[in-house]
DNA sequence: GTCCAGGGCCGTT
DNA sequence: AACGGCCATGGA
């Protein structure tokens, strides 16, 4: 029998089949570490705040020619507030890069390295550094480092409500939920979430 | 002018 | 363990 939960992944990819092709498009492209490096960033600038300001504050880092987490390390922690400001919360957001960057370039030499550590003791790693919440720390290992967790946000709360498909809406319980009902597969994890995120923007829930 | 966006930390109970 | 206040900007 198929869980209910896949007949809502397999419904939401028909209703959205334009995004099918840029999935597919990104399954394909072989990642650099660039962008795998830009993806733990935007995670902690796009902390409860809007994607649109996310954006401006990577165009003055872009023009700042800071595109990886050890110029963020190499950085003036004031010249990077100044530069991710648009994103809001500028302070701490810049305090938390800050400290995602140290563990980085002081315990791992490339993000190949950091991607050849197990799931499980590197989430336990990032939620030890202050501003990586199970969220953040999620979001880096599901689309940064392609590991098999599934991500939960508010968009994802919200779907699991409007549909009523489990009684909890706390984390562990709704990741548990979601994990225990599909196959372990980073690719399903990614396409899921994302779905879920497109259909959360275009007010479905 | 008001509301709010893909969290997380910290202090209080 | 759970909850409220706080952090800040720009777009609707």
């Amino acid at each position: 029998m198929i869980p209910r939960l896949r007949k809502f992944y397999l419904l939401l990819k028909k209703k959205y089949p334009d995004y099918n092709h840029q999935w597919n498009l990104w399954l394909k492209r072989r990642k650099k570490d660039k962008e795998r490096e830009e993806i733990i960033i935007g995670a902690i600038l796009t902390q409860q705040t809007n994607w649109k300001n996310v954006e401006k504050a990577f165009e003055n880092l872009k023009r700042a020619k800071i595109d990886s987490l050890k110029k963020i390390f190499c950085l003036k922690i004031k010249n990077l507030e100044k530069l991710i400001s648009p994103a809001g919360f500028y302070k701490v957001k810049a305090r938390y890069l800050f400290n995602f960057s140290k563990f980085f370039v002081e315990n791992y030499r490339s993000i190949k390295d950091l991607k050849k550590e197990p799931l499980f003791s590197l989430r336990e790693k990032f939620l030890k550094i202050k501003g990586i919440g199970p969220e953040t720390a999620d979001s880096i290992l599901l689309y940064a480092l392609d590991k098999p967790i599934f991500v939960i946000d508010e968009y994802t709360r919200r779907f699991i409500l409007k549909y009523r498909l489990f009684p909890s809406l706390k984390y562990q319980n709704l990741q548990d939920f979601f994990q225990k009902n599909l196959k372990k597969d980073f690719r399903l994890y990614q396409e899921f979430h994302a779905l879920i995120v497109i259909a959360g923007k275009n007010k479905e829930f």
